[in-house]
RNA sequence: GCGGAUGUGGCGAAAUUGGCAGACGCGCUGGAUUUAGGUUCCAGUGAGUGAUCGUGCAGGUUCAAGUCCUGUCAUCCGCACCA
C-alpha cells in the first residue's frame, strides 16, 4: 500500500469528527474511564512538541480503554486568562478576547491535525463567561465560608509586569512570567485560606496513587512540622514573647532570643528601647532587601541587641538578651525564636559573633567547634537529664510547659495562604463590592457572571492599580445589601483560578444550573488518571485539590480526592540536549513534523524516544526511523495472504499482545513500540501472515498510529471504526515456548547455551548442559563442587 | 546545607523476584537495486587478534550483581536561615 499519510490522516480525522467517534456518552451502565491532561495555555506561538508528548500518553491509554469497552472521557480545553495574552494585546492593540479566540482556533486546528481523540463537544475555555461565572461562584462560596480574607502586607511585586505575585510565582526572587527581579511592596491583598486545608491536603495523599516524587514534593511544599509554642516573660513588662520551636526539650540551653526586624514588640516598646535609632536603621536596611536577598545569600549573621528589654528563660529562670536579626522571618511561626546556640548552627553562628553563652544540653558533639544537631543524652536540663530519646524528652517538656501554663504543643506549615488577586485586566473579576456602610459585600449569585467590561484601554495603572479601576461604569455600583452607592473590587483573580476546577466542568460543560450536575459528577468522578508536567505538581495540583476538597466539604462533589492517579511526562529537549528555546533556535514545530512525516509518525516518535517520564533530546533521524516502521506496516497487507498459522509467529503475537497491553498501563510506550517493531521483524523473516494476524497487529498499533491503522482496517474489510473495535487478548499458554535456550555457566562464567524443553527438570537441565561437547571439554579433569539450575534461565556448574 | 533522582555502546535507550548486559531504534561499515543523490532491501556493528574484558569509581555479599550492601565522585531536579 502506498503510504499517503496526508490523504489518510485528513480522511480519518474528518470521519471521526463526523461520526462523533470519541464523544463520551451518558450511558451510565458502561464502566467509565476519565483521563485528564493539563489543558494548554493558548499562547501566540502555537503548539510545542512538548504538548504532543504530554497528550500522547493518555491518548494511547484512552484509545486502548475505548477498545476495551469503556465509556471514556478524554477532554481538552484552554486555560486562556493570563499575562502573556494581555501583554501581547497591549503591544499590538488587539483586544485580549480577539487574541484569545485566534489562539484557541489555532491550537484547536493543530490538535486536530495530530488526531488526538479528544471529546471536542466538551471543550472548556476559562475566559468564557459561562465558565468563569462558576469560577466566581465557587469564590463566593469560599467567601461565604470564611476562606477569603483581605490583608495589608508586604507582597512580591513585579515592577515590569506591574503585578502582585504569589510566593509560588516568584520563586528564586524573579517573576515567573518575565523573570524580572521581584521587589517587596505593601499592598491590600486578597487571600484564600489554603492553610486551613493543610492537614487535609497532606492526609489525602495517603489515599491516592501519585508518583512517589510527586507526593514528596507536595509534602515538602505543605511543610508540616510539629513542635511547641512557648511564652517567654519579658522582664519588667506585662508582656509575653511567644515563640515556636520543634525542639522544646532544649529549653534549658536557650541563652538568647531573636525576633524578626518587623516584629511588633519593637513598636510597642519604642519608648523603653534606648537604642531605638540603631534598631530602626537595621530594620530599614532589611526592608530594602527582597526576600530573595534575605534568604538566599549565604552570609554572616547580622543583628542588633534590644537595649532596655530582656526576657526570662522559663526553664532556667535566667535573664537573657533579645536581638533582632533578618535570619528570623516574620512569615513563619511567630516571627520570634528561642535561640539554642549549642544545637542549632544558625544560633551558634550568631552567638559566636555576638559573644553569647553557649550551653550544651545534648551530649555527643563538640560545641566549641560547631552546633551539635544529633541525638544524645540530655544534660544541664534539670528534670530532663538522662533522657536519650528525642521523642520522650520533647513530650516530657510539653507536659511541663502545659502544667505550668507557659506553652503548648503546636503545628506549623511552610505553606502560606494563597495571594489571590492580580492588578490586571485579563482575569476573572473578583465579585465583591466595597460599601462604605456595609463593608465587603458579595455580588449576589444571580448576578453572576460579573462580566469583564469590554474596553479599549486595558493597560495597568501606575503604582500597580488594576486597569479596571479606571472604568467608572464598572467601578460605580450600588451595594447589594443596603442599596447605597458603592464601588466594585477592581482586582482580578490569578491565572491559577480557572484551572483549579476545570476537570469538573468537562463533565457537564453546558450546564446553566450548576457547575456540573450531581448525577454526572457521581458517575465520572474521580479523575481516573491525570497526567501533566512536574512543574505543576506543587502549584496547580495543590490549588485544585484545595478547591475540590472545599467543594467536598460543602457536599457538592462526591469523593474526597479529585485525582485517583497522577503521573508526569518528561520534557522534550532540543537536538543539542538543552531545553528548547527560541533564542537557541532549537525549537521543533510539531506541525512541521506532521507535514513532513505525518501525525502518526509524530505520535509514535514522541512515545518511542525514551522513557516517558524522563527528558530526552529530539532526534530527526529517529523520527525517520519511526516513519520507516509505519511504511513497513503499510506494506503488511501485501503479505497477509497466509492461510496457515505458524506456531512460531502465533507465539510471537501472543507475547506482543501481552507486552503492549501491559506496557501501556505503565506508560512504557517505548518498549511497547519496540515490541511491535520486533514482531514486524519476525513477520518479515517468516514472509507471510494471516489476515487475522494483520488485524491483530493494526489493533495493537491503533492507539499509537490510528490513521494508518484505520486505513488498513477499512481496506481489509473491517466493519465500523477500528478505534472502537475490540482490543486483542492473549492466551498465556501460547506465550510460553515449548523449547527454550538456556545459558550454561562454569563457575559463574558463560560458556555456552543449550536448547532444552521448557518444562525440563533441574536434573535434566544439568544433564543436558553436561552433554554439550564444549561444556564437557571444559569440565574435563575438574572436580564439580556445586551444580545450580534455575528453570527457564540457566545452569551454573561450579568446578575446580 | 537539606531532600529526591540519575549515571549502561558513537547516540536515544532495554533488561520480573539477583540469573545469557546492550532488546528496539538511530548512526556507522560492506553489499544489492538506482544514471546519480535519496529511497528501499540484505549482512554486520560494545571493546579486544586472542584467552578475555566490559553497566561512573573503590570495596563487599553471592555459585551468580546493571540490579543488594558500604563508601566515593559526577550530573540534574526540588526546597532553602522553616526555628
Amino acid at each position: 500500500m502506498k503510504y499517503d499519510f496526508k490523504a489518510i490522516e485528513k480522511k480519518w480525522q474528518d470521519k471521526w469528527e463526523a461520526e462523533n467517534a470519541f464523544v463520551a456518552s451518558d450511558d451510565y451502565s458502561k464502566p467509565k474511564f476519565y483521563s485528564l491532561v493539563e489543558f494548554p495555555y493558548p499562547s501566540g506561538s502555537g503548539m510545542h512538541v512538548g504538548h504532543i508528548k504530554a497528550y500522547s500518553g493518555l491518548e494511547v491509554v484512552s484509545r486502548k480503554r475505548r477498545m476495551q469497552g469503556y465509556n471514556v472521557l478524554y477532554p481538552i480545553g484552554f486555560d486562556a486568562f493570563g499575562l502573556p495574552t494581555e501583554n501581547y494585546a497591549i503591544k499590538t492593540g488587539m483586544h485580549p478576547r480577539v487574541v484569545t479566540d485566534k489562539n484557541i482556533a489555532r491550537f484547536t486546528e493543530q490538535l486536530k491535525k495530530v488526531g488526538f481523540s479528544f471529546d471536542w463537544t466538551k471543550v472548556v475555555d476559562t475566559t468564557d463567561e459561562n465558565y468563569y461565572k462558576w469560577t466566581q461562584w465557587i469564590f463566593l462560596k469560599m467567601f461565604e465560608n470564611g476562606l477569603v480574607f483581605r490583608d495589608k502586607t508586604l507582597v512580591n511585586y513585579c515592577p515590569s509586569c506591574k503585578v502582585v505575585l504569589s510566593n509560588e510565582d516568584s520563586q528564586g526572587g524573579e517573576c515567573d512570567i518575565c523573570h524580572s527581579a521581584i521587589v517587596q511592596k505593601s499592598k491590600d491583598v486578597w487571600y484564600l485560606r489554603i492553610t486551613e486545608y493543610a492537614d487535609k491536603l497532606l492526609d489525602g495523599l495517603k489515599e491516592v496513587d501519585y508518583l512517589p516524587n510527586i507526593k514528596m514534593q507536595q509534602e515538602n511544599w505543605i511543610g508540616r512540622s510539629t513542635g511547641a509554642f512557648v511564652n517567654f516573660q519579658v522582664k519588667g513588662a506585662d508582656e509575653k514573647l511567644r515563640i515556636y520551636t520543634t525542639r522544646p526539650d532544649t529549653l534549658f540551653g536557650v541563652t538568647f532570643m531573636v525576633i524578626a526586624p518587623e516584629h511588633p514588640l519593637i513598636e510597642k516598646y519604642r519608648d523603653r528601647l534606648t537604642n531605638i535609632d540603631a534598631l530602626d536603621a537595621y530594620k530599614d536596611e532589611c526592608a530594602k532587601k527582597t526576600e530573595f536577598e534575605r534568604t538566599q545569600l549565604v552570609k554572616d549573621k547580622t543583628g542588633v541587641k534590644l537595649e532596655g528589654l530582656t526576657a526570662i528563660n522559663p526553664a532556667s529562670g535566667k535573664e537573657i538578651p533579645i536581638y533582632i536579626s533578618d535570619y528570623v522571618m516574620m512569615g513563619y511561626g511567630t516571627g520570634a525564636i528561642m535561640a539554642v546556640p549549642a544545637h542549632d548552627q544558625r544560633d551558634w553562628d550568631f552567638a559566636k559573633k555576638f559573644g553569647i553563652d553557649i550551653v550544651e544540653v545534648i551530649k555527643g558533639g563538640d560545641i566549641s567547634k560547631e552546633a551539635y544537631t544529633g541525638d544524645g543524652e540530655m544534660v544541664n536540663s534539670d528534670f530532663l537529664n538522662g533522657y536519650t530519646n528525642k521523642k520522650d524528652s520533647i513530650s516530657r517538656m510539653i507536659e511541663e510547659l502545659q502544667a505550668r501554663g507557659i506553652g503548648e504543643m503546636g503545628v506549623q506549615y511552610k505553606m502560606k495562604d494563597w495571594a489571590f488577586n492580580r492588578q490586571r485586566y485579563w482575569g476573572e473579576p473578583i465579585p465583591i463590592v466595597h460599601c462604605p456602610s456595609c463593608g465587603m459585600v458579595a455580588v449576589p449569585y444571580e448576578e453572576l457572571p460579573l462580566r469583564l467590561p469590554n474596553v479599549e484601554n486595558f493597560e495597568p495603572g501606575e503604582g500597580g492599580e488594576s486597569p479596571l479601576a479606571k472604568i467608572d461604569s464598572f467601578v460605580n455600583c450600588s451595594c447589594p445589601k443596603c442599596g447605597g452607592a458603592a464601588k466594585r473590587e477592581t482586582d482580578t483573580m490569578p491565572q491559577w483560578a480557572g484551572s483549579s476546577w476545570y476537570f469538573l466542568r468537562y463533565i457537564d460543560p453546558h450546564n446553566d444550573e450548576a457547575f456540573a450536575s450531581q448525577e454526572k459528577l457521581k458517575y465520572w468522578m474521580p479523575v481516573d488518571w491525570y497526567n501533566g508536567g512536574m512543574e505543576h505538581v506543587t502549584r496547580h495540583l495543590i490549588y485544585s485539590r484545595f478547591w475540590y476538597k472545599f467543594l467536598y466539604d460543602l457536599g457538592l462533589v462526591p469523593y474526597a480526592e479529585p485525582y485517583a492517579k497522577r503521573t508526569a511526562q518528561g520534557m522534550i529537549l532540543g537536538a543539542n540536549g538543552v531545553k528548547m528555546s527560541k533564542s537557541l533556535g532549537n525549537v521543533v514545530d510539531p506541525l512541521d513534523v506532521v507535514n513532513e512525516y505525518g501525525a502518526d509518525t509524530l505520535r509514535t516518535y514522541v512515545l518511542f524516544m525514551g522513557d516517558y517520564g524522563s527528558a530526552a533530546p529530539w532526534s530527526e533521524s529517529s523520527v525517520k526511523g519511526c516513519k520507516r516502521f509505519l511504511e513497513r506496516v503499510a506494506d503488511l497487507p501485501s503479505i497477509a495472504k497466509g492461510s496457515g498459522v505458524t506456531e512460531k509467529l502465533e507465539s510471537a503475537f501472543h507475547k506482543t499482545i501481552k507486552k503492549v497491553s501491559e506496557d501501556i498501563e505503565q506508560l512504557k510506550f517505548n518498549t511497547a513500540i519496540a515490541a511491535m517493531m520486533g514482531l514486524l521483524n519476525e513477520i518479515d523473516a517468516v514472509g507471510s501472515i494471516t489476515k487475522d494476524e494483520l488485524m491483530t497487529f493494526i489493533s495493537l498499533l491503533c492507539p499509537f498510529a490510528p490513521h494508518l491503522c484505520e486505513e488498513i482496517y477499512e481496506a481489509e474489510g473491517g466493519k465500523g471504526l477500528l478505534s472502537l473495535a475490540t482490543w486483542p487478548t492473549w492466551d498465556e499458554a501460547k506465550t510460553i515456548d515449548s523449547t527454550i535456550e538456556i545459558a550454561v555457566q562454569i563457575s559463574g562464567k558463560l560458556k555456552g547455551t543449550v536448547v532444552i524443553p521448557a518444562d525440563a527438570s533441574r536434573e535434566d537441565m544439568i544433564a543436558a548442559a553436561k552433554q554439550n561437547s564444549k561444556i564437557a571439554a571444559q569440565l574435563e579433569g575438574k572436580t564439580i563442587i556445586k551444580e545450580i539450575a534455575v528453570p527457564g534461565k540457566l545452569v551454573n556448574i561450579v568446578a575446580k
